[in-house]
DNA sequence: TGACTTAGTAGCAATTTTGTACTATGATAA
DNA sequence: TTATCATAGTACAAAATTGCTACTAAGTCA
């Protein structure tokens, strides 16, 4: 923070990781693009900043104008400054991630063009995506790996009541390997409650439905 | 991401916190200011971010500047962009953490106007900082002291060749409790590898010396 | 009604963490 | 030259956690 030399002419971005569990996969929100640079690949969703919001304000105006979500999960991921991100102006993007459960995905009715896609397909390098995204969707996952044992992200990708056979497939997802049933539940059973409702319909065995326990 | 809409008016800052641990006490790099706003009020080393740079290389200018140091250790930690931040103009800081031995930071001459202070007094209050600082480097020592226990962090504030105990001493400052020597022994001895030399001249048994060991 | 499939639990073995108590060694001072 | 001091370093048991297996439970479906 120092003498700020009259114009500048480095611009910010805000752009946002979406993630959702669908079908047992990790998936992101991308959005395909209709202008110059990348005309019709895939990106992140994302907003210049304005300078009458904040960061995070921006972040959920990036979300709410694609998918019209509200009040989800939002949390700052990374600042990425390479000198050659953008072809069209030196651009520094600030970059959140955002995490919901499927159902209110689906609910939101989001625009055209906004697609939900593997994050394994695109790691793998399958839709080729806009400007460095791809490098950024490949760190954000490894962060999200990283949270899931010492944060409670993973409640953000389960409805309100949720069974612990769901809540532990998201643990299983996030952290790319297999848990065990009893020792899953004796980690969680503090952090959740029974809400006396089960899940029926199946042809097994029902399961009891949780939710999340205060504090 | 997206249209760049004309002229803008966001300044982009990189505030750099180099941290380093002297007499027991985690303390970190201040400038005095010589102008306008918070005129004579401590303040994070920083620099406006050029076109032509990189975050990261903006943050080693920063440190290099003001201290003379380069080649530490150095990564980002988060980027703050609230409204009233800098009453100059809207400006948005990415900040970095650098961490290195209070050694290296004595033989590297710094500047007049460069303060070694310490962590806790700051929170305490005492010196009042500039602009948000001190918020600031409140995250930034919350992140610092979760680092600890999943990186090697605590390397990097002791020199090239240390015994245990001084390291074990790290480990304590940063995570805020005692640890049990036999048990910080066991869990870091596969890190590090003796250098044959003792640390001697102390009224009491002289310790062995260690240095990192190679992945 | 029995087979199938997943939900949920019991409990032991292996490992890690926590904690205490001991021995070791150079400097210092009588 | 020897006892004392202060910290370095080690041994080992108790407690907690994790890893793993094997069981019982309860709906649906043929």
């Amino acid at each position: 923070m120092k003498n700020n030399s009259s114009h500048q002419k480095i611009s910010v971005a805000v752009d946002v990781l979406l993630f959702t569990i669908e079908d047992d996969k990790l998936k992101i929100v991308l959005v395909k693009r209709k202008e110059k640079p990348f005309k019709g690949s895939f990106a992140l969703p994302g907003v210049a900043l304005r300078e009458s919001e904040t960061l995070k304000e921006a972040a959920e105006r990036s979300v709410r104008e694609r998918t019209g979500l509200k009040n989800i999960f939002l949390e700052q991921l990374y600042t990425f400054g390479e000198l050659e991100r953008d072809p069209r102006s030196r651009t520094v993007s600030v970059t959140y991630y955002a995490l919901t459960d499927p159902g209110k995905l689906d609910a939101s009715g989001a625009d055209d063009g906004v697609s939900l896609i593997s994050v394994d397909e695109i790691l793998k390098g399958d839709p080729e995506l806009a400007f460095d995204h791809r490098g950024i969707i490949e760190y954000g996952r490894n962060r999200l790996g990283g949270k899931v044992n010492y944060s409670d992200i993973a409640f953000e990708f389960v409805p309100e009541e949720f069974t612990l056979p769901q809540l532990q497939r998201v643990y299983e997802i996030l952290l790319g390997e297999n848990l065990y049933k009893a020792n899953f539940r004796k980690m969680i059973s503090p952090l959740v409650e029974e809400t006396g409702n089960m899940l029926t319909g199946m042809a097994h065995r029902p399961s009891k439905l949780y939710r999340r326990k205060e504090v």
